[in-house]
DNA sequence: TCATACTATTTGTATAGACATATCATCGCC
DNA sequence: GGCGATGATATGTCTATACAAATAGTATGA
């Protein structure tokens, strides 16, 4: 079945040895477990050199579709459980995207410190100052998503002296924080009188919920709770082999 | 600033150039749009070839963390949105992490022509062979997810022959679409009465509802639709610096 | 027989060099 | 001034080679 691989010849040399061999794997052709040629195989298959081949292998590696040994060679992978990329954009990002004039109210602003619940989820010492934020984001005008933020005073201390009241907080943190280790939880749940209130809508009526956590240096920094109207906003995400 | 750069001496050199330039990048000290040392400049700093330099920098190219051009080279790139990677692994799977005994219950086994509503969301020709499955999931004995495939006959004919009485569609199809193209949409809704009763909540509840769309080879293969109690069910995720 | 040493295979890492390609800046030239 | 040719720079790709590390199988020896 090594002799049916074939190069396209477009693009780089690494690349069409890369889809060549990774036609075959997402077609179902080689299924998980089945061996792979060795980088000798397709060196003198596709007359390449071995780095070119190496580079090649390493990517289908990298992206999950085969396993390399060392001695036995490499094998295709065993099809996990699907890992989704799920783009999660600022709020204005998607208010402007679907054409929507953006708009943000700061609801309130006030000093805490870490003793309450807010201190459990976030594990931090009980005591540390948090700031705690809460806005409503607008598009065209009607209420799309209500924001609570926590921002650890300790770990970003610059929030202190920021008013809140033109940036949204989320624009404010993602500026603040290039590249966070941050971790996501969704839930739907029934909006209460208050939320209801907020969102323009009925009580009890379906909410998507999307709790971040984010860390700066490893220390928390923030914890954002979201909440979207169900019917009004979705997450949608992809996966797709290379 | 390039003089703060160090290795560690742990691992290999190429993974030791990749953190020593990635460390100020996320920490902030090199913000958005800052230049990059060029490769030669990363050459002369650390005593590696270009080869070795060239191929940490592509990785964190690869990773998004800076984007290089010709002549101009490398910059920090600009924060993006972030792009969260949730892991959507079989209902299985989850109950099972969680110590429960996972068991499936086979709802409705329905040929059907793609005509009415599934021929618009899937697109596909009207009159394509679909089979229809409607399942339910339990953790422990209770109910904890509900479960619509459509399946396209016409890329996946073996499902004609398939009882699906003892192996969840989901899982079948995971064994025979490696490495599919899907997408998902996640929202929320209030459950209606008949979800209700097959789920064990009250009417209205709020369910997190997870559309998958799947591709084999282009075509499309799949249309699933799953159900779970929003309180008892999180999709989790994280977006983490390399 | 069992344990150990050796060997062959395969991948992992690193180097030096070469040429290609995109692009910015500059220098003439009209 | 505007236009085009030219050169410089940085990345992109590719090759040939070398040695290292992991490991499965084999040979060796007590």
């Amino acid at each position: 079945m090594t002799d049916s691989l074939a190069l396209d010849g477009r693009g780089p040399l690494h690349e069409q040895i890369r889809r060549a061999v990774c036609a075959p794997i997402i077609s179902g052709a080689w299924p998980p477990g089945r061996r792979v040629p060795s980088e000798h195989e397709l060196m003198a298959l596709f007359g390449a050199s071995r780095m070119t081949v190496n580079r090649a292998m390493r990517t289908l590696a990298d992206d999950g579709l085969i396993v390399r040994r060392r001695r036995t060679g490499s094998v295709v992978a065993a099809a996990t459980g699907d890992r989704a990329v799920m783009s999660i954009g600022s709020i204005r990002a998607t208010v402007e995207a679907g054409d929507q004039t953006y708009s943000y109210e700061s609801l309130a602003r006030r000093h805490a410190r870490a003793s309450d619940d807010s201190a459990g989820r976030f594990k931090i010492a009980a005591g540390t100052p948090l700031l705690n934020l809460s806005c409503r984001h607008f598009a065209g005008g009607r209420p799309t998503a209500l924001e609570d933020h926590w921002i650890n005073l300790a770990a970003v201390p610059e929030a202190s002296d920021e008013p809140f009241d033109k940036t949204p907080p989320g624009e404010w943190l993602a500026a603040r924080l290039p590249w966070p280790k941050s971790q996501y939880v969704v839930t739907a749940l029934n909006a209460g009188a208050a939320m209801a209130k907020l969102l323009d809508l009925a009580p009890g009526t379906a909410c998507l919920k999307i709790d971040r956590r984010s860390w700066r240096n490893g220390v928390p920094a923030a914890f954002v709770t979201t909440l979207y109207p169900g019917t009004g906003h979705a997450l949608t995400g992809e996966v797709a082999p290379p």
